[in-house]
DNA sequence: AACGGGATTAGAACTATTCTAAACTGTGAG
DNA sequence: CTCACAGTTTAGAATAGTTCTAATCCCGTT
């Protein structure tokens, strides 16, 4: 019973389609698409730009705009998180649980550390009138 | 013994012409006017066009081009530090020690927290070829 | 005072991202 | 099944932050 490639193509724009209706969000060819190789496999961290060459590189056309609004439409569902770990560039993480990154800039590589094992103490009460909305930890690493 | 105002001006310029001196930096007009407005009073978190804004407020002329130059310079002598929280603006930091920092997106404003308060504990050994090169902390806030 | 190399500058160029407005398409009503 | 329409996609223009270019300037030395 070996599911040909067409099969589990088929298998992964289901799940995609389902994913996006459970979302509000509306099903089109793109979406379903960058879904697809989204949520796919494991977890990623994308680029616009990297995730466009990879759609491109399948074959399929969608335009940068899209991937744009589709990131952000994503993030907005919270089927993806956003990542701030370069000022030039967005990252956008598949992995929306709580945990941390390392950080290769030199390739733009993201590693994800679990939030279980990582601990941050002794942070102080925010200033008044501010309420703490998130903790983000990168830590930067280097080749050797 | 009061100082007037263009004496402590002075003063200001020549412990900034000091101190470029001291990293190996010629002190320039420019180089010198914008380490007085740095390095005058309390730590500082700025952008180049807020720099930028605040030497031509202060009715100096000082090129946005030299505004860029100039902290990316001080970064590399070390006296300044760059600090990652937006994905479209760099902030340059006059507190090189070691500390981490509260950000308000909303206004584009980072708080100190000293680093001694804060401790990460339970990362993990970086993947192998890999060394921490630093470990950055940034506590997003939201009003109220 | 003159020189030489670093520094400054205006403006062009560049890059990531967002906007615009026209064409297209998923969906639900009929 | 078809139609209509709101939501979506798209090419290309626009924007914003930053860097680059190459001509001019000026600090430090002689
Ligand atoms: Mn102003
Ligand atoms: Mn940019
Ligand atoms: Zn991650
Ligand atoms: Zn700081």
């Amino acid at each position: 019973m070996g599911k040909t490639l067409r099969d589990s193509s088929k298998d992964a724009a289901a799940a995609a389609t389902l994913r996006l209706r459970h979302a509000g969000l509306r099903p089109t060819r793109q979406r379903v698409e960058l879904a697809s190789l989204l949520f796919k496999n494991c977890d990623r961290h994308v680029t616009a730009e990297s995730l466009h060459d990879e759609v491109t590189d399948a074959g399929l056309k969608v335009s940068l705009a899209t991937v744009y609004n589709t990131l952000h439409q994503f993030t907005e569902a919270g089927l993806l998180r956003q990542v701030i770990v370069d000022s030039a560039r967005s990252y956008f993480d598949t992995n929306t649980g709580d945990h941390q990154h390392f950080f290769l800039e030199s390739e733009g590589m993201l590693i994800d550390i679990p939030g279980e094992s990582i601990a941050v103490a002794g942070v102080p009460a925010p200033p008044p009138g501010l309420s703490v909305d998130r903790v983000d930890v990168v830590i930067r690493v280097k080749r050797a």
